[in-house]
DNA sequence: TAATGAAAATGACCGTGGTCAATATAAATT
DNA sequence: AATTTATATTGACCACGGTCATTTTCATTA
């Protein structure tokens, strides 16, 4: 009895993915505009509306999924053997998260789930990188005095930290690498 | 030559804060609406932008405003000799900082200054934070093999963190204090 | 105090996200 | 095939933040 969904809709739902994606890459993520996908998709604005809940759910969905292909890469990668190699495994998700400040706004709006019921795809993929990085610490050359869990909790609040800042125009000496390798022996080689 | 602001000029701007701060008090600050704010302070809508860039920089100046008072307070307390208590220091600033989802929104999107020339109520109080948390750390018993600010960066970090995760519906079982005690205990007492 | 220049206030107007009752289309039932 | 029910689509409409040419008020000078 859950089936009902038909195949009018699927097809909809990915004429408007599409033809998002077709604007952002042309002129970036703040300037998709809702009135605009709906036209180039060829649908009225109300059916938008019918398919993601606002302009939000769709960039969560699209970033969500560029995310997910970002981890799929770095999953690939050998445990790093030390913070530097960390950082520079983590990079790739970094430089995709701030490629700009609207991404990154709608990212960290996202980076929780609102409701227990549907945890959207940024928020998942955040549940995915603390796993991948998880697993990286738990057998590599860092500390070990608490669980791989926390230290991979951290490592992703200094990311957000290090990209937050990244956008600040005070502290702005500091590359965002260079930043987060500082905070990331701190926080995984206490001596 | 800089002298050209009238007396007219602060007396707008004080009946528009002031008219918002009445909204906010009666219907919480998600609700507050522009033309709300200048009906009750008896003037044009493009009045309010005269004296405001946007909606969000009168909300900088009133929440910044509310932040900066509680670091008075806890500015007077003395240095917290563990976790636990410096925790439970920082206690009101996290509960100011979360009354609201909206409040934690704005706060995230000012935390970093935009602009050099102007950094933001809000942004400031996050730079005070970390020289009211650094005086702490320097002379408490906590690690020190790094610097303090570096250390008090990371209680921001952290902190911003739990934050974050107490308006996410999954990872919802700990609360905010038990999970930031947690983090920090990991951060400034490595064993 | 009248004239002049500068700063402040005005409100009609716009862009854009989001709503919803009405309509059209597909699937299920007879 | 005709009828009924469920689902998808439509587009006029609304809410709300933000703009700007025009007008009003204030301060300065003649």
């Amino acid at each position: 009895m859950v089936k009902a969904v038909q195949k009018r809709t699927l097809e909809t739902r990915a004429k408007l993915v599409a033809a998002a994606e077709e604007i952002i890459a042309a002129e970036g993520y703040s300037a998709m505009r809702v009135e605009q996908v709906v036209q180039k998709a060829g649908v009225a604005k109300g059916t938008f509306f019918a398919h993601f809940a606002d302009k939000d759910a769709l960039m969560d969905r699209i970033i969500g999924a560029r995310i997910d292909a970002c981890l799929d890469d770095i999953d690939k990668l050998s445990t790093p053997k030390n913070v530097e190699s960390l950082v520079s495994h983590l990079m790739p998700l970094l430089h995709l998260m701030t490629c700009e400040r609207y991404v990154f706004d709608v990212i960290v709006r996202h980076s929780g789930a609102a409701a227990k019921e549907e945890i959207g795809a940024i928020a998942q993929t955040f549940g995915r990188q603390i796993e991948v990085v998880a697993r990286w610490l738990e057998d590599g050359p860092f500390r070990n005095d608490v669980p791989a869990e926390l230290l991979a909790d951290g490592v992703q609040a200094f990311s957000v930290q290090a990209m937050a800042l990244h956008f600040c125009a005070v502290n702005n000496e500091q590359a965002m690498p260079a930043r987060l390798t500082t905070y990331l022996d701190a926080w995984l080689n206490p001596r």
